[in-house]
RNA sequence: CGCGGGGUGGAGCAGCCCGGUAGCUCGUCGGGCUCAUAACCCGAAGGUCGUAGGUUCAAAUCCUGCCCCCGCAACCA
C-alpha cells in the first residue's frame, strides 16, 4: 500500500482507559486527535501503528469488582468489551487494542524490575499508612475521608480538600474514616519498594525540552528545583495487579503497570502481524512514538514513564502530544447537570462523524482547554459540513444522475482554474494534519467549499441545463471533483463519509495520493445521503439521558464518598440559558388548596391536597410547614409544577410542587395568582 | 508572591514567537437565487484586542504592575 520511498515508522498510543467507568467526551478529544493523526499518516503511506489499551489494575477496580460480587477479571472483561464497542461505534481504528491485565505485560513488569534492581535503582523502605481494620487493607488517599485540617471542610478526600485546595496527607484529616465501610483507619507499617526517580533528573532535565511542548516543559521543570522524590512502587495485599517477584504480599502499583500497557500492546499487535517489537521500542530504534494524552496525566508521562523506560533500556517516546480538557457549554463537565456524557449516549442520539469535525476544528495541537458548546455544535456542524461541503455533493451529484446520463465529462477552463486553486491547498493541509493542527486543516477544507459553491452558482447550471448541457456537465463535473478533493482531505476526520464519496464517485478507497487525479468521462453511481443535520432536540434528549442514568447509579451507591458532591451554589442563582421549548415543559397550573395536613414526623412538611378541575385532584407533600399553618393554606389558590414526575418520599408520594420563593424557615412565601385565576388554568 | 494556561465585535476561535490599515465561522440585518437536506451566493452593521503604565515613528503583538476566569499540585480524559 505505501508508495512512499522513505515511510516513516510511527507507534502512537492513547491514554489507557480505565476499567473503572465507560468512555464519555472527554477520553473522545483524544481518541479523535489521535485517530485522525493515525489515518493521515496511514493513507499518506506511512508504516503507523495506533494502540490502545484497558488499564485494569488498582485499588478502585478491586473494590467495584467487590460492590457488583463479580471478580476483577469478570468486571475488566465486560468493561474492554463495552469500551471497544464505544470507540468502534465512533470510528476509532486501532490497529490493536490490548489490556494491562496480559501475560505480556506481566513478563514486561517483571523484566523492568528486574532491569532497574539490577542498576541499583531501586529501594526498601517501611513506611506507616492508614489500615483499615473491617476492611483488611491499605487505604490509598482517596479511600480516606475526613474533615481538612485547614478549613474544617467535612468529607474531604485523604489527599487534597475540595473546598479550601488545601493539600495534606490523610493522616492530617480530622476524624479520618474508610470511605468505604466508615471505619476509623489506624496506622499500619508496612515495607514498601521504591523506584529512585532522582537517579534520573539529569536525564529527565534534558529529556523534558526536547520531547514535550514549551507550556508542558516549563511546567515540569518545577519539579526539579529540588531532588525529586523516590517513587513508591509497590503496593500490599489484597491488591488486584502483578505480584512482584520475590516479595510476598507485595503488587505493582497501577501506575508501574499501566504504562507499560503501550509496550506490551504493541508486543501483542507484533506477534500478531509478524513484526519485532525491538524495532519500535528497543533503544536503537528509528520508529516516532507518540503518546497522546490529557494535561492531568503528564507527570506520569513525562516523568516517570521516561525514567523507567531508560532504567530498562527501552526507547523513550518521541513527543508527548498533551491536549486540554473538554469543557461542556463552558463549564467543567458534570454529572448532576448531564453534561458528563457518556460516549454510549452520545451514540444513541448523535451521529459520531458530527463530534469528530466538531473536534476536529477545534484541536489546534495545543494543551487548551476545549468548550463543547453545544450551540457551536450544531451550527459548525450544520453550516460548515452539511450545508457548505455534503451539500455539494448534493448539488452536483443529483443532477447528473437524475436529469442526465451519470457520467461525468470533463471541466471547463474555469473549473479547472478552480480545481488547480484546490488542489495547491492540499500540501498545506497535510503540514496541518501532521502537525495535529486540524483547526487550520479543516479552516482550508471549508474555503474551499465555499470556493466550490460560488463557482456553482456563478455557472448556475440549473439554468443551462436544457440549453446547453455540454456546458452544464463540465460544470457538474468540476464541481465532483471538487468534492472529492473535499472528501479526500477530509477522510481522517470522516473517514464514513469519505467512504461513501468513494461509492457514490464509483471509486476504491481513497489514499492521499488520489488527491493528483481527477475523474474525466466516468459514470458514477446514485446519490445517498451523506450526513444528516444535527437537531437540537436530540441534543436536549441526550443531556436529559445522561442526567436520568446518573441521578439513577447516584442513588444505587449507598455513598461511596466519591461523585455525591454536590455542585457549587453559584448554579442556584445563575442556571443557565433553556429553550422556550424547554420553559414548555414545565406546566405550571394554578391549583386549589382542599385539604392540609400537618405530618407530625416531620419539620418542614405538609401534606397537601389540591385540585386541579372538580374530581380532579393531587397529592403534594411540601416544606413549607416551617412558614405557613394549615389554616392559613386551606382554600387558597397557589400555583404548582403539575408534571413533576411523582416521588416517593418517606410520608407518601407527592405528585407535584407548590411554587414558593424565600431562603427557607420562616422566610418562606408561597405564590399565589390575582383574584379570578381558576384552578386547572395553565399558567405561561 | 506555589505553578501553568487564558481574557480579541452577541457566541466560538485565529492573529502575538518575527511590532506596521484587526481576520474567520456562527448569529443579526438587507439583497440575490431556487439545482441542492429551508440549502447556496452577495452586501452591511457590530471590536478604544481585560485594565493601568512603559518602550517605539508605530503595540492585540515587546516590557512592568493589577484585576478576572480555567486548570494543576505526585490515584479522574
Amino acid at each position: 500500500m505505501s508508495t512512499l520511498t522513505n515511510p516513516r515508522k510511527i507507534l502512537m498510543t492513547c491514554a489507557l482507559p480505565y476499567a473503572n467507568g465507560p468512555i464519555h467526551l472527554g477520553h473522545m478529544l483524544e481518541h479523535i486527535e489521535a485517530d485522525i493523526f493515525s489515518r493521515f499518516q496511514k493513507m499518506s503511506g506511512h508504516d503507523c501503528v495506533f494502540i490502545c489499551a484497558d488499564d485494569t489494575h488498582g485499588t478502585p477496580i478491586m473494590i467495584k469488582a467487590r460492590e457488583q460480587k463479580i471478580t476483577p477479571e469478570e468486571l475488566i472483561t465486560q468493561s474492554a468489551i463495552d469500551h471497544l464497542k464505544d470507540f468502534e461505534d465512533f470510528g476509532i481504528a486501532f490497529d490493536h487494542y490490548g489490556s494491562t491485565n496480559s501475560p505480556e505485560n506481566k513478563k514486561l513488569c517483571d523484566l523492568f524490575y528486574e532491569r532497574m534492581k539490577a542498576k541499583g535503582h531501586t529501594h526498601k523502605k517501611g513506611i506507616e499508612q492508614l489500615y483499615c481494620e473491617h476492611d483488611k487493607m491499605f487505604l490509598p488517599d482517596r479511600f480516606v475521608k475526613g474533615t481538612c485540617p485547614k478549613c474544617k471542610s467535612k468529607d474531604q478526600y485523604g489527599d487534597s480538600c475540595d473546598v479550601c485546595s488545601a493539600t495534606y496527607s490523610p493522616e492530617d484529616l480530622i476524624e479520618p474514616g474508610c470511605s468505604i465501610c466508615g471505619t476509623k483507619p489506624i496506622k499500619k507499617k508496612s515495607n514498601h519498594i521504591f523506584f529512585k526517580v532522582n537517579d534520573f533528573k539529569q536525564y529527565l532535565t534534558e529529556w523534558l525540552p526536547l520531547h514535550t511542548v514549551p507550556e508542558v516543559s516549563k511546567k515540569m521543570m518545577e519539579w526539579f528545583n529540588e531532588d525529586l522524590r523516590d517513587w513508591d512502587i509497590s503496593r500490599d495485599e489484597p491488591y488486584f495487579g502483578f505480584a512482584i517477584p520475590g516479595e510476598p504480599g507485595k503488587y505493582f502499583y497501577v501506575w508501574v503497570d499501566a504504562p507499560m500497557g503501550y509496550v506490551s500492546t504493541a508486543d501483542q499487535w507484533a506477534k500478531k502481524n509478524n513484526r519485532k517489537l525491538e524495532d519500535f521500542w528497543g533503544a536503537d530504534s528509528n520508529a516516532e512514538i507518540y503518546h497522546f494524552i490529557g494535561k492531568d496525566i503528564v507527570y506520569f508521562h513525562t516523568l516517570f514513564w521516561p525514567a523507567l523506560l531508560k532504567s530498562a533500556d527501552f526507547k523513550s517516546p518521541t513527543q508527548i502530544f498533551v491536549h486540554g480538557h473538554v469543557m461542556v457549554n463552558g463549564e467543567k463537565m458534570s454529572k448532576s447537570k448531564g453534561t458528563f456524557i457518556s460516549t454510549r449516549v452520545y451514540l444513541n442520539h448523535l451521529d459520531p462523524q458530527f463530534l469528530r469535525y466538531y473536534y476536529a476544528t477545534k484541536i489546534n495541537g495545543g494543551i487548551n482547554d476545549l468548550d463543547l458548546s453545544f450551540n457551536d455544535f450544531s451550527s459548525r456542524v450544520n453550516s460548515d459540513l452539511v450545508g457548505k461541503i455534503v451539500n455539494l455533493a448534493s448539488r452536483g451529484a443529483q443532477m447528473l444522475t437524475k436529469k442526465m446520463d451519470g457520467v461525468m465529462s470533463t471541466p471547463d477552463a474555469a473549473g479547472l482554474t478552480l480545481l488547480n486553486t484546490i488542489l495547491d491547498q492540499t500540501s498545506q493541509i497535510a503540514k496541518y494534519y501532521d502537525s495535529r493542527d486540524f483547526s487550520k486543516a479543516t479552516t482550508l477544507i471549508r474555503e474551499m467549499a465555499e470556493l466550490t459553491n460560488k463557482y456553482f452558482d456563478d455557472k448556475a447550471p440549473w439554468k443551462t441545463l436544457a440549453s446547453d448541457p455540454v456546458a452544464t456537465k463540465q460544470v457538474i463535473t468540476t464541481t465532483l471533483n471538487a468534492f472529492r478533493t473535499i472528501a479526500i482531505c477530509l477522510q481522517p476526520v470522516l473517514p464514513k463519509m469519505a467512504e461513501q464519496t468513494a461509492i457514490l464517485l464509483n471509486e476504491k478507497s481513497y489514499v492521499w495520493s488520489d488527491l493528483g487525479k481527477q475523474l474525466s468521462n466516468h459514470k458514477i453511481n446514485d446519490y445517498i445521503h451523506l450526513a444528516g443535520r444535527v437537531e437540537t432536540d436530540k441534543i436536549t434528549a441526550m443531556i436529559e439521558e445522561q442526567k436520568e442514568i446518573y441521578a439513577a447509579t447516584a442513588v444505587k451507591k449507598p455513598a461511596p464518598a466519591i461523585a455525591a458532591k454536590s455542585e457549587p451554589d453559584r448554579n442556584v442563582d445563575k442556571p443557565s440559558e433553556i429553550e422556550f421549548e424547554d420553559f414548555m415543559k414545565v406546566d405550571l397550573r394554578i391549583a386549589k388548596i382542599i385539604e392540609v395536613e400537618e405530618i407530625k414526623e416531620a419539620d418542614k412538611l405538609l401534606r397537601l391536597k389540591v385540585e386541579l378541575a372538580p374530581g380532579e385532584t393531587k397529592q403534594i407533600i411540601a416544606g413549607i410547614k416551617s412558614a405557613y399553618s394549615a389554616e392559613k393554606l386551606l382554600g387558597r389558590y397557589v400555583v404548582i409544577c403539575a408534571n413533576l414526575k411523582p416521588r416517593k418520599m418517606k410520608f407518601g408520594i407527592s405528585e407535584g410542587m407548590v411554587l414558593a420563593a424565600g431562603d427557607g424557615g420562616s422566610d418562606l412565601f408561597v405564590l399565589s395568582p390575582d383574584a379570578g385565576a381558576k384552578a386547572g388554568s395553565r399558567v405561561k
